[in-house]
DNA sequence: CTCTCGTATGAGAACGCTCTCATGAGTGCA
DNA sequence: TGCACTCATGAGAGCGTTCTCATACGAGAG
């Protein structure tokens, strides 16, 4: 096949000097029109395709965006990252994805191998991470946008996550509830849940209640984490009377579980989960949830980040409402 | 911060030559001991990192894999891809993600934008594609693996579509079922489903049936989507006495759908399952499903990568099998 | 004691682009 | 007609690696 074709190929066939070709392709309106129709129709006929590479190297800009989110398999960062993809492809920018699984070395290490590669910006999930990888961050030399948290220093795009615990708790404790328990994802690494524990504390505390540590339930983010969280929650020898999920995924699952258990929701038991997906108004009874704001977060991503390259200004924070949607799985407590 | 730390640098501090220093990093045992240590210990006390996009200008290898996937929003794509940058990053290898939402010109032009990017493989999902897209993989000058479908030219990984559809067919035929509806997710380019109707409708021709296109419902690939096609399906003047839903999402949303009509599963109509996600033993009844090797397509492809890439020898062709797990939505059809 | 070979290192040319600076051709004004 | 100025293009030096080729140094063979 001969060898890559290139610059100079281009410019030789519209018989123009390399410079001259070469800002035929960055820097088109310095150009003559007949001179820009000339090598246009060059790199037409030859099929010539500019190496990415080489244009990194050179400016100093690699086209690329990299992303660290905890993992692909949960929907909330599944949806983002599609958003974030599809958002920046549009901008011309790739996007180079790593998952770190909750671990904060895995993240090191890829946000270490992201830096090396000259991404043009770094999304990453969260504010917990050690001091190191912060030092890592700041040196790094490029933009850093969190996700789903805020940080004073770096650039946010996120929802106030103890608003969601907070909703989701007033919502039972408007019920009559007292006795509410969480059964929440990982916590290992995991700041977007606590702050929802704590946003369902604060609520459960302003009205003189409180969420003990024995009415929470640590478990995955899957239909099987909620079969168990309820296992636990109801084994107290005072079990509560609400329960909230860390997200819909564990909510439907103990929405499941405590039926089999014979108990009726919302009856004997209130159920509420946290992201608002489809499964919610499929679950028996439907569930009532906090929406997230997750493709936004995404979509949003991709502008700033698109607005951030073109050095256009951009709000060094953005925060997304969320809201209740209440359906059938809650309702007035009974009181013993 | 100063500029960047370069090869230089490090060559300058451990006393040696720019090329003694790079081949401290790429071909160490090259050099003799008491260099090597020299050059490592420069490295380590500068905190040298070298530079990816000079590194993949000059040697030709980026480092980085593409994969261009219909949708990152589906479980099926989204768990195989978590699966394949793990297994890449443990090789070292970053990756590049597309999503082409199931339009064919998306995934033209990421092609040529990961190719100019200069990924050393590329990862596609399907075998339809226009011929314009099939020369330019050939022309690409890159390893192409295909997933989830056979190809006989380029390396594939995945498992048999038509199998999956006529194990759930022949499933509901043993069950004395003849009509049997199917509701899929999107045909336009989606060779994987229109294999899995083949599978369906070979099934049932075998044993002197049919599945005439008014038995097909399109939808998308969600719970909402098997709702609807239950509509479409049900409202047909001689309705199929069991429903294949293209995957597990359809399957669960059709299941709910059927109840929700007051019919019951599986003693008025029988529903299976493609993909035998969680959900399907959340579901009441709980879904029979045929299961999918989604997770081992993505680590066989890291594998597959990776090996490629060390010209390792592997197997043009990896076919996981694919099994039928029988649940609770299943039975004899009652004939009228 | 020379010749040859192998091993460890150095020198410097790529890799394919971008970008600064220099140059030449027009243009408008005195 | 000449001068300053702008606009379009060319020349060539990087960008930070890798990799080929050349070289220096020992060691073993004749």
């Amino acid at each position: 096949m001969g060898r890559r074709l290139t610059l100079d190929d281009v410019a030789r066939a519209a018989g123009v000097s390399r410079a001259t070709a070469a800002r035929a392709l960055t820097h088109p309106h310095l150009l003559k029109a007949n001179t820009l129709t000339a090598v246009a129709a060059a790199i037409d006929t030859l099929g010539y395709v500019a190496d990415a590479t080489a244009r990194a190297l050179a400016s100093g800009r690699s086209g690329m965006v990299g992303a660290i989110v905890p993992t692909l398999e949960n929907s909330v960062f599944a949806k983002a990252i599609h958003r974030l993809q599809t958002g920046l492809a549009d901008g011309g920018l790739q996007l180079v994805v790593a998952a770190h699984e909750y671990d904060t070395r895995n993240e090191a290490q890829a946000i270490r191998s992201l830096l090396s590669r000259g991404v043009d910006a770094l999304v990453l999930v969260g504010t917990e991470r050690p001091l190191e990888t912060w030092r890592l961050l700041r040196a790094g030399g490029v933009p850093v946008i969190l996700t789903y948290s805020f940080h004073p220093e770096f650039d946010s795009i996120g929802f106030d996550n103890a608003a969601a615990g907070r909703l989701a708790a007033q919502h039972l404790i408007d019920f009559g509830h007292q006795r509410i328990g969480f059964i929440s994802g990982p916590l290992r690494t995991n700041d977007r849940m606590a702050q929802r524990i704590a946003g369902v504390r604060g609520a459960l505390q302003s009205v003189g209640f409180d969420l003990p540590s024995a009415m929470i339930s640590e478990q995955e983010f899957s239909l099987s984490g909620g079969k168990l969280g309820v296992h636990d929650l109801m084994s107290l020898a005072t079990p509560p009377t609400a329960i909230i999920g860390g997200n819909d995924l564990i909510a439907a699952g103990a929405l499941h579980e405590l039926r089999a258990r014979g108990l009726q929701v919302p009856r004997d038991v209130s159920v509420v989960g946290i992201e608002n997906l489809e499964i919610t108004t499929f679950t028996s009874p439907t569930l009532t949830s906090v929406q997230l704001p997750t493709a936004d977060i995404g979509s949003a991503t991709a502008r700033h980040v698109l607005a951030l390259l073109k050095q256009e200004p951009v709000a060094r924070r953005t925060e997304f409402p969320v809201s209740l949607v209440v359906r059938n799985s809650t309702a007035c407590a009974f009181q013993a």
